[in-house]
DNA sequence: TGTACATCAGTGAACGCGCGTTCACTGATGTAC
DNA sequence: TGTACATCAGTGAACGCGCGTTCACTGATGTAC
């Protein structure tokens, strides 16, 4: 292959070359040798794009948290237009989670590691900003589900952050566990059992009682 | 001082040692060279306790999963001696849980590295199983508890590996939340009001519906 | 259309660093007699 | 109670490793005229 001398897109070939990497060995695997190597290119190369291997992971966390929101959002919307009532559609929003958890489970524990979502030093000081907008973004669409399930009357009134709250943990518990966690599933339950199990559970807590 | 040449007890000393490197910096913290300074000993001594680093670590694990069963345990008797009925006493095995991962997050954390309770290698085939009995006590409290919840007719009868489920996966959700998590906890809210928030909707989740 | 030149985006050698581990050693301890 | 000696538990120097980062460099590209 006649690679020319210049990349021409080396910035979006590194991040892919650590996103691999990522899947591959999680994130003790990525070091900025290792993105250089797998991109094909000099391991001083990355230094054009990436001022650090700090700024090059930041860059990972932002794009993976718009991956998780988004896949968020549109499980929201689909169960929506699908016709479903809010809190269905909030059901399919946990589904959507547990997915993303199970199907990229170093991406997942990516987004988990608080220390990557604080601004490391003085020198980037709008860093935990701009990663704390896209967490954001993920909360949001768990929040405005859990209103409009409070506006059809399928959640108790009120402040909808408990409810929120409540709904995020039990999913985000149950990912945890199916990825990383200390119990292994019950046996002979799948992963889709136990995810129904735990959504249903959820399901008869959030809603009001009669 | 006057130090003998001999410690006389240096492998706890050392295990003393990285347990307050991880409690300071977490894992990344721990390595042999700063453990070794902490004790105050040539960084080779470790070697004659410990036959590596993963062996540390393996340690540590052990017995952080001890500590956890442990406090777990313990809230669980003492609800029951206290006169609480079985969901009560469960409710507060839950509370010993946040506790546990509020109070020592990096030991919560690194119980959660699922890297580490696996055989790394064919070297200690019988690791997983060394720390896989440790997990299992702690699991084994919570499923006592729903058992007893069941017998009392708290929850509903069947298999009580759902429950135990879902309880589990609320539980752990809010622990990761607080320690690592994506979101903050809802403005004006101690972590105590998350807790008791989060345990009541368990509470309803899990109790027989009438 | 051609040419001069600034800028961009790579290369490859080198830096210092802390790490886990190994090694020959030595001082301290405990035991047999 | 002494003494010889094996064993234990340290020391400190050295190893190779991969890392992030820096540096002077050079080939490729784009632009002004």
């Amino acid at each position: 292959m006649n690679r020319p001398y210049h990349h021409g897109d080396l910035r979006r070939a590194l991040l892919a070359a650590a996103w691999s990497l990522l899947d591959e060995g999680g994130l003790d695997a990525i070091t900025l040798r290792a993105v250089a190597r797998r991109a094909s290119v000099s391991h001083a190369a990355p230094h054009h794009h990436f001022a650090s291997k700090a700024a090059l992971v930041e860059a990972m966390v932002v794009q993976g948290l718009e991956w998780f929101a988004g896949d968020l959002q549109r499980a929201w919307d689909d169960g929506l237009n699908a016709g479903q009532d809010p809190l269905a559609a909030l059901r399919d929003v946990g589904l959507a989670y547990l997915r993303f958890a199970r199907g990229r489970p170093h991406v997942f524990a990516l987004l988990n590691r608080p220390e990557l979502r604080r601004p490391a030093e003085a020198d980037s000081p709008d860093r935990g900003s701009v990663v704390g907008a896209a967490a954001e973004q993920a909360y949001l669409v768990l929040v405005r589900g859990v209103v409009a399930s409070q506006q059809a009357g399928q959640i108790a009134r009120g402040d909808p952050a408990p409810w929120a709250l409540l709904a995020w943990s039990g999913v985000h518990g149950l990912a945890m566990i199916l990825t990383d966690g200390l119990l292994d599933a019950p046996e002979g339950l799948s992963a889709d059992d136990v995810a129904g199990i735990l959504l249903d559970g959820l399901q008869h807590g959030l809603a009001v009682r009669p």
